[in-house]
DNA sequence: CAGAAAATATAACGAACGCTCGATATTATT
DNA sequence: AATAATATCGAGCGTTCGTTATATTTTCTG
């Protein structure tokens, strides 16, 4: 019983990295279509590619030194393309950072609404959400963490929109726990402040991953802890 | 009860805060005294008020912008100091980052020594630990938000100091919750991630505070809200 | 109050930044 | 194969950055 769960964790934490790789693919399609008359660039294959180049490039120097450190010519330098070819695909370094931060909200709301299903019963739907939100935040991590450290870099607007994805899913844990409370599934006396410290929670994988990974502790094992340690605040009797 | 309970808390905090906003002058004293080889002012009484009002601008700007974004004519237009006075006190943008990350950590570790005593129970000691952890990251939230957010772009000496005073800090929450498992006090299977989630609790109230402050959630109130969520996975039995 | 010492102000330096644009290379169409 | 359409290139623009050398003002001392 025990190896299977385990088996099927993993094969599901597998199924998953492969689902966000592809849909990295598709959202940069979908932002290329979107941006069109924007983007100097024609042909959609050209695009598409140099665009998943562009994204993970950013984020990959990104994360080691900060958006406002990288400079276009780093940029430039890492993606193999010139600096003019960069400037067919956006219009000022601004404009960069919001196409990232659009691309992650999306794959978020996508995966999140797809992964938790409103029927299922408040027990369930809190191991799959939070479960979900962990897997996800690993398998995009570089660009999670970018979010989160650029946040305050934003324009007014994006900036708000950040915020607002923020209680978005902080608001889901509530309704999942309040649901719960009201199915006498849990005991809650503070809904928003427990949803508040999951998130903080689930945050820390991706915020502090250099401490897990030197302590070798897989995301899979981390998710079993985390949904453990709630559920024996949060359940009224776990066997019964 | 209740009520004398809360009054000396909100006495406890206010403390703190004096506490905290005096060691501020002490710690810049301090710094200047060891600094005196590079600092190239001579008048100790000139070089405190100075230091106190650079670090404090600096963190001010800086939670706005970032420290990178922050150009030394931002920090001598609002700090009232020309260029030339800057760098009477520091010889480049990065030793002015390092001795900011020096002067919040001295100040952690003293509180933190000062206010948790290992003499007590550890049930005492846990919750004067998280306590104490919270109260200072009200008080001097600037320097923690600041301190989280350039952490990536210290050199490799003082980043590897920051990883090390994250790692003290959650050394001590396993050492009282193991204490606590052999005292029988606690029943805690897995006391190192635990610490952890613990200190992502606690890091959750400066890292968004603006969330808490909007829902007009006390540092006090947070307090007792996590204390008790904690104690509710880890306490044997509450009451006997 | 004169003169030395200390602290601050000013202006300029080279380097690096985001960004642009005419020239060049690549690909598609006839 | 020739032409047109598309994509890429990289030197150079103006600006701002961190930093410094020098001049000026303030403060202390006898």
């Amino acid at each position: 019983m025990q190896d299977l769960q385990t088996v099927s964790e993993t094969e599901e934490f597998d199924d998953f990295r492969q689902m966000a790789l592809l849909s990295m693919e598709e959202i940069c399609r979908d932002i290329f279509r979107e941006n069109q008359h924007r983007i100097k660039i024609k042909k959609e294959s050209v695009a598409v590619r140099n665009l998943e180049n562009i994204f993970h490039t950013t984020l990959g120097i990104s994360n080691e030194k900060g958006f406002q450190n990288m400079s276009l010519r780093d940029l430039s330098r890492v993606s193999g393309l010139s600096m003019g070819a960069l400037y067919s695909y956006f219009a000022s370094k601004e404009e960069l950072l919001e196409m990232i931060q659009n691309q992650g909200r999306r794959i978020t709301l996508k995966v999140l609404s797809r992964r938790v299903n409103p029927g299922d019963p408040p027990s369930v739907q809190l191991r799959a959400a939070m479960r979900t939100h962990l897997y996800l935040t690993e398998v995009m991590q570089p660009w999670f963490y970018f979010s989160y450290m650029e946040a305050k870099n934003l324009g007014r607007e994006q900036r708000k929109k950040a915020i607002e994805s923020e209680l978005v899913t902080e608001e889901m844990f509530v309704q999942i726990l309040s649901d719960g409370v009201k199915k006498r599934e849990f005991v809650v006396e503070n809904p928003t402040l427990t949803a508040a410290v999951i998130k903080a929670m689930l945050q820390d994988w991706y915020l502090k991953r250099w401490k897990y990974s030197r302590r070798q502790v897989s995301v899979q094992s981390y998710a079993d802890f985390v949904i453990g340690f709630l559920e024996s605040v949060v359940c009224k009797s776990p066997e019964s």
